[in-house]
DNA sequence: AGTATTAATACTGTTTACACTCATATTATG
DNA sequence: CATAATATGAGTGTAAACAGTATTAATACT
């Protein structure tokens, strides 16, 4: 376990959000490890704070399918398996595919526009050589479709999806191989929605996401 | 609030667990009804328990979308509008129809069988006017679709999406005009399914989740 | 030596107590 | 009478104490 962990406690929060942030965090950038136990002891000093805030925040991170508790044992930070990231893109295309297709309905001049910019946003980060940032750019172009998807719960379910596959996902990012390929793959995702093509984006974000697929499956079996 | 909440402890299972199984169910079934505020205190005195599980429990049921929590403010039902229903929905036929997809990959005799078993069952069920038991016996038959798409995580979705709409589920099926209309689908379903024949089933399945949806917002109308 | 039994330890599960905040009612003041 | 200041009560946020259980280590027994 690392000794990184710390609480930021500016703004007001319940302390079981800010610990269950600052958890979800460490377990998505590998800090904590898979398989690692959760300990609400050693967590609760860790973080300088009392066990029920731990307790709480635990609650959330296995809702969210990032921690695994057995009862009277405790709790650690859930594996993820091969199965696991397929059965999670699986649901991802599916849900991908819907959020593209409700926001081609939805579109507008100016939601097309911020789509637009965060493209170039994206674009421009590749070549900055900062894979958190480009992972960031990435993320908030994905974000727009999502917000014009016009559906809360579908945002929510997407997001934790990715946040299932952080570690690949950033992982994947340092091969930079791949950015041409996502910024052809964003702008033909631009021009369908601005067609207004729903069948073309529909299929492109299906491969766009099969692609992670291949990615991160290669990576796993690199791991090896 | 109604005072008929009430654990039944039988198993081992932490408080935690049996508070929040009892709080769903009486939040899906309209005891506690939309918008009731969910006190620690009031509810740990008429739980006979202490505020910590049920503080636990509260946790898991916003993650769930049952409850919704302002800071310092306390818990309360959420309140699933006809908006919400619809963006449920949605999500929902994407995430059948990819079950249904996978199933029919899947499907082997075995699992046939039993879809057919549950088919018939839940025909029975239809004409024993228990409304409750043909609610059961539609869930089993679904299950068995589910359980053959061989994704944990999606099955867990699912249950909790269909969750989400157990008020107006168990509304409906008190109308047995639906019933001829519901063993034909499945009747369909499951031959689609035999056949192998991936496009067919789903379409039928986006059709069975889109006739849900107006059914239910006849409902939501009605009440209004 | 190997196995059964007991003791110690390190946790989680649960309760209880205390701190703090927010809303409301009440009183004082112009 | 209206408005501001203050008290009071209800409820959440957090910590700490207590109880019980599972696992490991140590000891006794064959």
């Amino acid at each position: 376990m690392t000794d990184k962990l710390e609480l930021n406690m500016n703004a007001y929060l319940p302390l079981r959000d800010v610990v269950f942030h600052t958890l979800r965090e460490a377990i998505l950038k590998g800090e904590l490890k898979p398989g690692e136990r959760l300990m609400e002891l050693q967590l609760a000093s860790k973080l300088g704070v009392s066990r029920t805030p731990i307790r709480e925040a635990i609650r959330m991170l296995e809702l969210e399918g990032l921690a695994v508790t057995v009862p009277r044992k405790g709790a650690e930070v859930a594996k993820m398996t091969e199965k696991d990231m397929e059965d999670v893109l699986q649901i991802r295309r599916a849900l991908d595919e819907l959020a593209v297709s409700l926001a081609c309905d939805n579109m507008t001049e100016e939601k097309l526009q911020q789509l637009y910019k965060a493209m170039i946003r994206f674009e421009e980060s590749t070549q900055s050589g900062d894979v958190k940032q480009t992972a960031q750019t990435d993320v908030e172009f994905h974000e727009v479709i999502y917000q014009a998807a016009d559906n809360p719960k579908l945002v929510n379910m997407l997001n934790n999806l990715r946040e299932q596959m952080y570690r690949y996902r950033v992982e994947y990012l340092k091969n930079d191989d791949v950015y041409p390929r996502l910024i052809e793959e964003h702008k033909k995702i631009y021009e369908g929605l601005k067609q207004k093509d729903k069948g073309t984006v529909i299929e492109i974000v299906g491969y766009h996401v099969v692609n992670q697929e291949i990615m991160v499956k290669n990576i796993i079996h690199k791991q090896e």
